[in-house]
DNA sequence: GTCTATATGCCGATAGAC
DNA sequence: GTCTATCGGCATATAGAC
């Protein structure tokens, strides 16, 4: 039985994943991961052209487990816009603490080609832009739905790179600031 | 003339910050760094233990910079409260513009002295601190400042990484999106 | 068509001479 | 404080075994 591995562009992303996942990204190597894979490092080049490519797969396939969340959540929320947001807000916040290195990569990457980068962000986003327009009205959407986006990935990033002092709940901070957020587009509205 | 270079810690520091911020932090070796200072690479470990410390330097310089920057905008700064917050944020976003590689390393390192990480940080953000206390009164600043530092930090991560889509003006929706962050407070303290 | 064996050149880092 | 010499590990490229 000479070549049992078998594997396949879909197995080493989804290794790739957890192995940063689990050890950091600055620890995967080729060469460790080809050894997860029961395979030599080159045996990985009839799969994936380089290792940057491999590096946005996993990117990719962040986005796409976080889209997945977000329908989940959206589908057993209930209550208006307002509570429906808080719903999809608090996944977001929660799949970064369970994904925080994948998190942190997948945001602080750029895709080469534009155009998926832009589709996939749009498409996540999509369910949030229609839920701050039936609080903002569609004159200043854009505007409010970039501040919220800001709002939540800005205060998970600063909480996984442990920069926030300590002292206070996080989670009371977190869900203080968006009703604060959402409470001011709604007088602005007038 | 053998020996002639003699560089010292703090040019090594400035010069790797430099290079990070022309080239990209990938772009960084520690033989490219040497060649710009005219000597050969293991020279540089009579002034850093590692490549990982030099880094770490790099971040502390560019925290002390940034905090430099806010002194100045403070100084300059007038009107009420929301006002001087209103500058110190513009200021924030021009700095990350004006350093995006170099700011990007910062805010995504965590230093291995928490001590140190802390200390930098509060005194950092001190002055926002205390203008929000006046808008929220001391009850909920904590969370406050939080949800602030988020807003602030998620725009120009997002702004700086290309994930807001195209459309719109992007200072319009910063302006915005603080102003009536902070009207939410207002709204809120009754 | 998939994997192995082998090789190149760059990297961070260390030891020891001047 | 700088140098030369050297190390092991890395990403990557190619040739060929099965």
């Amino acid at each position: 039985m000479p070549y049992p591995a078998q594997t396949d562009r879909e197995s080493i992303v989804k290794i790739a994943r957890d192995a940063i996942e689990q050890d950091g990204i600055e620890e995967l190597s080729l060469a460790r991961l080809a050894s997860k894979l029961g395979i030599k490092p080159p045996s990985l080049y009839r799969h994936i052209p380089n290792k940057s490519a491999l590096l946005q797969a996993v990117v990719v396939f962040t986005f796409q487990q976080l889209f997945q969340a977000y329908e989940v959540a959206i589908q057993a929320s209930g209550g208006d816009a307002k509570e429906k947001l808080m719903t999809i807000f608090r996944t977001h916040r929660s799949f970064a603490h369970a994904n925080p290195e994948t998190y942190v990569l997948a945001f602080t990457t750029t895709l080469p080609e534009q155009r998926a980068n832009e589709q996939m962000l749009e498409r996540l986003v999509l369910p949030i832009q229609e839920l701050m327009a039936t609080i903002t009205g569609s004159q200043k959407s854009l505007s409010a739905l970039r501040g919220a986006l800001s709002l939540i990935h800005g205060f998970v990033m600063l909480e996984l790179n442990n920069q926030f002092r300590r002292g206070g709940d996080l989670t009371e901070a977190f869900e203080a600031s968006i009703e604060t957020y959402l409470l001011g587009w709604q007088h602005q509205e007038k």
